[in-house]
DNA sequence: GTGATTTCGGACTATTTTGTCTGCAATTTA
DNA sequence: TAAATTGCAGACAAAATAGTCCGAAATCAC
């Protein structure tokens, strides 16, 4: 798996969030419930978001989590750095120390090239990007069984 | 970590075999040592490989492990597919289960954009490919530590 | 045949990741 | 002030991955 599924679960979360179009905050339960993701890990998840900034809390009765700044300016690769860390832009695609071009492996050209464009790709992929393909096409989002 | 320890192994271990340039066997014994992997591990890893036929094995004193066919016809993807799986290939980025046009998640489209490069990236690249740049420019293969 | 070398197969342990639970801290509302 | 709701923090359990170990099977050299 690339993302870990902390972090996948930390994105499906965050995208909910920000397709909501509400300052309001939503209680991390009800995420949980409507991603059908355990309340528990998801909630330790997403501490790791507003420890990053990415989203604030309120805790406090009707209260919860809310984006942390415009959606428009959460990147896809703000919210997987904050979990899963910067290794997956760095790392050495047969997992040798240190990747660069004083050493590389046998497969660093093909490698970084794909690297840079994930990292590209997550740059300049924001959550409200991605909220609104959520909302436009009703796109799935939730870890709901196919039925 | 996109590749399992597994499969980085089992990939190095392949380059390695391919770079020798002989069709003689080599112990799994002198690979572990020479790519810095534990060796019982790494035994467990080529059995693999041997089984999804992409290396024979030799049980017998002087014996050991060689490519199964010519290095040309072995892809990285075949390596992959046969320690890891081909998950990678065709997983949804959120780890929703079903990716496809049906039922796409937000991300599908940049995903499977990235996902298909990767895919044919890994199709194209050959063992035959990876071994000749390990020996053209003794590029680094081994688990060493930088010193 | 006997012994040596080597992979194979399975059992086992250790580490990391994932998931669960419980109590506490903060704040609103009554 | 008291009660209720909510995220926070850490301990704990389960599952997956990584790594270790040992005995068996195959084959060669003698
Ligand atoms: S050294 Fe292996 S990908 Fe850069
Ligand atoms: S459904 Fe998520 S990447 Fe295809």
């Amino acid at each position: 798996m690339v993302l870990s599924k902390a972090c996948t679960y930390g994105i499906q979360a965050a995208i909910y969030v920000a397709s909501r179009n509400e300052d309001a905050y939503v209680s991390i339960q009800s995420v949980a419930e409507k991603l059908n993701i355990s309340f528990h890990f998801l909630t330790k998840v997403l501490q790791q978001l507003t420890q990053a900034g990415l989203m604030v809390s309120y805790r406090v009765p009707n209260g919860g989590i809310s984006l942390g700044k415009p959606a428009s300016q959460i990147t896809l690769y703000s919210v997987i750095a904050a979990i899963d860390g910067t290794d997956i832009f760095t790392e050495c695609m047969l997992g040798l120390p240190g990747c660069g071009t004083a050493t590389p492996c046998p497969a660093h050209d093909h490698w970084t090239e794909m690297r840079s464009k994930l990292f590209s790709l997550c740059h300049k992929t924001t959550l409200a990007e991605l909220a609104e393909k959520a909302n436009q096409l009703n796109l799935r989002l939730a870890n709901l069984p196919l039925v």
